[in-house]
DNA sequence: CGACTCCTGACAAGAACTGACAGTAGCAAG
DNA sequence: CTTGCTACTGTCAGTTCTTGTCAGGAGTCG
């Protein structure tokens, strides 16, 4: 194996994890000595990574995504260009400066004739959009309550006017055209119910939901799409 | 300099290029020898570049976009996949099927760990959209006219029913959430206008439009945005 | 044909990599 | 405070890899 690759292994290998790694399990993984361990370490670290280690424990990446070289084609990344744009139009201020984060770190390693190209696609999106109506809750507090798989209740508007208040479960944010939407397990209902983020008036969060996030999404698309598997 | 970052430099130096560049071309910017160069390319080779010599030519890339190594963060993975959705949703045939492709080859290069992460995405798109309204004329005749920088002439019946025949550069696909819309500069009206696809009765190619679509496509964006430079 | 190019093989000098060992220092738990 | 675990660094010799040079075969174009 080469050196280059196995620095590739090494990355994706910390990324795969959450919890800290020792020299000694990396040295056995990838069969080189805890030594080439250390000066691999220290080679990704020269050449930007983050990769944090503390004696006694081992090693932590920054979570976030290794993305290893790729080749695309043109059509596909248009596509990827593309899509950052309708995140840009319909995606909240967390996802707007996502969106141009990627397109920055993305451009900005292209070469210059692709970088050429990337500026004048050949498919755009469309018009900018008038602006979502306002939240009463910020989307931050959803999201919080999504990745921590925690209950909220919230006071909800439906379309009619008439107010009700509900403990669901959160599963999910869609960005749909005209509005954002929470996905979310309904106790009221006994089952999976969209809420308008702009109907809803207040949310505080309770303790946590009983089943895990990916199982209830998984009953979730079952529901909305029973050809898939 | 290390030989992967070499052949980092390689490949963008070949991406970077329309017309073939020889051995010595090459052996030269990056300061090797020829016969480095040659062994360089058939280790490119090896990791799936698709990479053509010929004798008495020189070297030519498939077209293509390549991306080095990258990091993303979360938000920024989930906004290229979310963007990807939101292509799958409103792109044609073309873009749809790009978009798997990037998608499938995003998807297969992260780890374990990420990959379970993307499938259950804090954000999505909203739920599948209606089919575009149906096309007389196929969607890759614009394209082939705007990557060729053709004049097409066109009958369009506008929105009061009313059929026009005229001459137009086309420069854009703009996939809007209802309408696909072709951007051209119109002869008739000495202006840019938009063109819903599906309005587009029939279109057969003309010869080449006197200017260059960058130079088009910049005036265009000046029009509708002034403030960006 | 001649000029140019891609492409391969062999080989030696040099560079880079690797493992082993020794040693320092930080962290956590008993 | 001690013990155990771990990150980290330096050094050195053996090994592997990389590179340039040279030689030669074969395809393409004018």
């Amino acid at each position: 194996m080469s050196r280059s690759a196995r620095l590739l292994l090494l990355l994706q290998n910390l990324t795969g994890r959450r919890r800290p790694v020792t020299a000694a399990q990396l040295a056995a993984e990838l069969q080189v000595s805890e030594r080439t361990v250390y000066r691999d370490l220290s080679e990704l670290a020269s050449q930007g990574v983050r990769v944090e280690g503390e004696a006694g424990i081992g090693y932590v990446l920054k979570p976030g995504f290794f993305l290893p070289p790729l080749m695309l084609t043109e059509d596909e990344a248009e596509a990827v260009l593309l899509g950052l744009g309708y995140v840009d139009q319909r995606g909240d201020e967390v996802l707007t400066r996502a969106s141009s984060g990627a397109r920055a770190k993305i451009t900005s390693v292209l070469s210059q004739r692709a970088k050429d190209t990337a500026k004048v696609p050949l498919a755009t999106t469309g018009p900018p959009r008038p602006a979502f109506p306002a939240n009463s809750v910020p989307l931050a507090q959803f999201r919080t309550a999504i990745r921590t798989q925690k209950k909220i209740e919230i006071s909800y508007v439906n379309a009619e006017g008439r107010s009700t208040v509900r403990v669901v479960w959160p599963i999910q944010l869609s960005f749909m055209d005209n509005a954002r939407v929470l996905v979310a397990w309904c106790e009221l209902r006994e089952a999976f119910r969209f809420f308008r983020t702009d109907r809803i008036q207040s949310a505080s969060e309770r303790e946590s939901y009983p089943r895990r996030r990916v199982d209830l999404l998984r009953d979730f698309r079952a529901q909305n799409n029973p050809s898939e598997e």
